[in-house]
DNA sequence: TTGTACGCGTTATCAG
DNA sequence: CTGATAACGCGTACAA
């Protein structure tokens, strides 16, 4: 591939005056500049990205890390991302990091060793001591979907608490007293905090939620579907039940359906997340809107311009809000 | 960040010791290199990728270039290289490019600029003479889901007439006469194709397929109920249904459904491409399985070997199959 | 076993 | 307006 030095040459001028052309630099004169494109554009010339990292320290990529591009939330997450790096003449670097510790951290050093100066990484794993320290040492570290109270200007996060409560006060509405729900078994923070506010609703409203009645499943369809499963077999009486995500949700759907329980009548049903599923499923799930989307194009924003120099505001963070999005599978009691 | 110099200043060695402690090089005193990772793992030394790519002349990441993360299809397909790359200790470099021609061209190229020498493309736009090009300029450039014969070597597909003529056997052998179809309004190959096997099919049992029952609509749900809608209102009269892909067949499902038409009891459905949407689904979607994170996985390995110098034999090329996956949304006439 | 020196493709700082 | 030339961080022949 053309170098260019190979451009010099050919168009019989230095080396700095291509880079000049190239960078559309200040002084060259117009038919040096017209010449040297011209040979460029005939000898398929491409700059060499590494070669300029190097020498400018600046990557001009954002580095991501999800756990999984496969689910339709990271999916999402991905995409909102990519919106912004495009609009910004931004490469991605992807980095799979499945929510285990080690490889979380091997996925974040690739990316150091890139040296992409910018990065949105969602770390359920890595202790927050770990993400402070990277924080130091990368000017555009940003957390999504985690909140770190030392960095919390570089966190985009959500109110997982605030969306469980809404479950909650939605349901109790509605008029249902007997609930169920479906936790994740993997206790990272945002079960627990969507479970602390489910339980903040019904300790409003005076209602019990016994051990009993609440399942911990993998958090995806066939953890419903289990889940659900166990729910019916042990008799546990309840008109409304709390998914952890659409997925349980719509799993949790399909076993009450195979044995003939009617959605919403007989029971009701509120998911989380609203990925696409939500709206495909029959009947459509009423669910809480977590809008990863707009978030992620947020994260990346943000990541570039800490990365361009402009400094964290102190004092703030990015918190966001579920909404509820009322579809079918709810109904009045 | 510390550097190679660094450590050997700390160290007191020179640049190619540490150097050949760092690539684990064949001569260096056990006790030197000890010491040397000593002050490394200290001093958070992290290798320059840019440095190192640009003197070895290999970037050890793989380019990828899909139309949509958002797309369940195209998020399968990520996962399917993911995979791989994880394996072969590699980074991923992706770029999105819309299925528009220039946003295609500008993809490849920025991954050009990268040097990675390897890349799996997804692309529907880019004539088969400018991919060409590029094949012939990358050793690891590897298109996936697209048939060139010039570089079949390069090119891993799927053989969608075939998948045509696969709905269109199965319906007949349920017993169905009169058909109704959604193709999609974007007649790039896949479509083109996949209808050329449904005729062949349906011809093969003499049965008829006017122009009035085909619909072309927007390759997604949306564009499914619309069709769907259309079809009804038309008063065309059918028992099955043959949809482009599972969104569109469930956006048609929908809209069956909103007219209580029962299915599969009055109208049969068939989607394809066996997405997560399929599963969940009510009824469970009939579909064609397409195995593209089998493909996408091959598509990356053939890449990286390519890549590392493996010559792509003469007269090969990567064609898979559908197979159908027979759920609920299919009844016997 | 270890060190020296050069080159990879660019940018940027000087002079001219 | 243009041209040398020194970095950038690393790998690797070639010497020692």
């Amino acid at each position: 591939m053309a170098t260019i030095k190979d451009i010099a040459n050919e168009a019989g001028v230095s080396l700095a005056t291509v880079s000049r052309v190239i960078n559309d630099g200040p002084k060259v004169g117009k038919a040096t500049r017209e010449r040297v494109k011209k040979i460029m554009r005939e000898m398929g010339y491409r700059p060499n990205a590494n070669a300029r990292a190097l020498v400018t320290q600046r990557s001009a990529s954002l580095g991501v890390v999800i756990a999984e591009l496969l689910d339709p939330f990271f999916a999402t997450l991905a995409h909102g991302i990519e919106a912004t790096t495009r609009k910004h003449n931004v490469q991605i670097l992807m980095s799979a990091g499945s929510i285990a510790k080690d490889t979380e951290l091997k996925a974040i050093e690739t990316l150091l060793e890139h040296r992409c100066e910018a990065m949105v990484v969602h770390s359920k794993a890595l202790e927050d001591s770990v993400l402070i320290e990277f924080a130091q040492q990368v000017p555009g570290f940003v957390l999504i979907n985690r909140y770190i109270k030392a960095i919390a200007n570089r966190c985009v996060w959500l109110d997982n608490k605030a969306g469980g409560r809404l479950m909650a006060d939605h349901i109790i509405h509605q008029g249902h007293k007997k609930l169920a729900v479906i936790s994740s078994k993997y206790q990272i923070d945002d079960p627990v905090a969507r479970l602390a506010g489910i339980r903040q609703g019904l300790d409003a409203a005076g209602i019990a939620l016994p051990d009993s009645h609440i399942e911990y499943a993998t958090p995806d369809q066939q953890g419903g579907e289990k889940a659900m499963q166990s729910l019916l077999a042990r008799g546990v009486e309840f008109s409304a039940v709390l998914a952890y995500n659409d997925a349980v949700a719509s799993g949790a759907m399909t076993m009450l359906l195979d044995h003939n329980i009617q959605i919403p009548d007989q029971v009701s049903v509120v998911g989380y997340d609203d990925v696409l599923l939500a709206k495909y499923c029959r009947p459509k799930l009423t669910t809480l809107h977590y809008p990863i989307e707009m978030m992620a194009s947020k994260a990346a924003e943000l990541a570039l311009q800490y990365a361009s120099g402009i400094q964290p505001q102190e004092g703030v963070t990015y918190k966001y809000t579920p909404t509820i999005v009322k579809r079918e599978s709810v109904a009045r009691m």
